[in-house]
DNA sequence: CTCTCGGCAGAACAAAAGTTCGGAACATGC
DNA sequence: GCATGTTCCGAACTTTTGTTCTGCCGAGAG
């Protein structure tokens, strides 16, 4: 990793700028008037130079086929938030079809937050039941689907004899499954594990105040 | 704004689609192998429905110009975490300067969680002094930038002689400010009123489980 | 039935855009 | 001085790509 030329550095800069304004990448001609460069050679050389110290992608011989690699380029993700999740109100399963319908609504979140993973949902919470695990009414959580939980993790679960879904936290004991709310003025619910279904489980929180 | 037909709605979803993959938009040739489409000019064609529809919009005699204007397209904001707050550790001022640096990491959030608002920066909270307010430690709060507040809302303090910075709750007594943690086994800060400098309250509240 | 019109196929065309090549200017080190 | 490597110029070349033109087909209107 050597050092970049003005001109590379300048390069780098209007590929930025074109990116924000234009919504798709730059020609090299574009790059030579942008830059104040005389051949498209010599563009072409530099974006070599730039390829090589990591800085961009191209994908040859295709127009416009520069990729930044920077730190300018972050991987969003588009959560929809689908639904609503309470003590004893049924929530839309998240299914292929749902995902495919409009949502509620909808967070954009880093791939930080969702930490790579797949099959992300969100829903937005009602009622107090997890206040002690800091989840207030209106609160957004972050649900990956999953169909199974460790012991103390926060699920979504289906009860499918009441057919409704419950956000609480699942611990397994002898014979039977508690669904504990994190309120310390309800009482957990028991309830047979064939009787169970986990939907997903929280992977975050968002709130907005 | 008639409806789409099968083959439309296919060519908008393979533009999202490619989008996605390869950070520039598809060609005319592209679209049509990828449609199963068997002429150019029956892109072409579609294109401009799509065009005169509203869907996207073209820049004509440029390859690849072609730009998204559904909801795909939202307006993502970058809130860059430049620090850790808590009871009694200073924290960075954001400034444009800090504003410029390296972030110690970045959240992105849809416009909807900062509500359109300008000046927005993230911290994340060391501590529990806040957790009666349902923030834990290791939570980012996100951050509008403020020189006032009105009584009770959470705000980042920063006490001038002691040069720390604090998130608290404000409250204004006569001749005095109370900076209330949310922690019942907390006790409250009291500063005179020149001495407590607002530097933004809290809009949002994220935690990764 | 005929006419129109939206949609499509195929080919051809023209502009846009990536790539290459010989040579030149320039700095650096031996 | 001389060899070497980097950067640049200018032009030509090739491929990619947007656009256009002509004709075909089927469904519905008159």
């Amino acid at each position: 990793m050597k050092t970049l030329s003005t001109k590379q550095r300048r390069i780098l800069g209007f590929l930025r700028r074109f990116r924000e304004q234009k919504d798709y990448p730059p020609t090299v001609r574009d790059i030579l008037k942008g830059c104040g460069i005389s051949s498209t050679s010599v563009v072409d050389y530099n974006l070599k130079v730039l390829e090589r110290e990591g800085h961009i992608r191209r994908d040859r011989e295709v127009s416009r086929g520069i990729e930044l690699l920077d730190r300018e380029r972050r991987r969003m993700v588009m959560v929809p938030v689908i639904g609503y999740i309470a003590a004893g109100e049924p929530i839309p399963v998240p299914t292929s079809d749902t995902w495919e319908m409009e949502p509620l609504d909808s967070v954009e979140v880093g791939s930080g937050l969702t930490q790579g993973k797949d099959k992300v949902y969100a829903l937005r919470v009602k009622g107090t039941s997890m206040i002690d695990a800091l989840i207030n009414d209106g609160d957004i959580v972050l649900m990956q689907q999953a169909a199974t939980a460790d012991d103390g993790e926060m699920v979504a679960a289906w009860l499918k004899s009441e057919e409704e879904t419950t956000l609480k936290k699942l611990y397994r004991e002898r014979g039977r499954i508690r669904l504990q709310p994190a309120n310390s003025e309800m009482q957990p619910i028991y309830a047979a594990p064939d009787n169970v279904e986990v939907q997903g489980k929280v992977i975050g929180v968002i709130r907005q105040v």
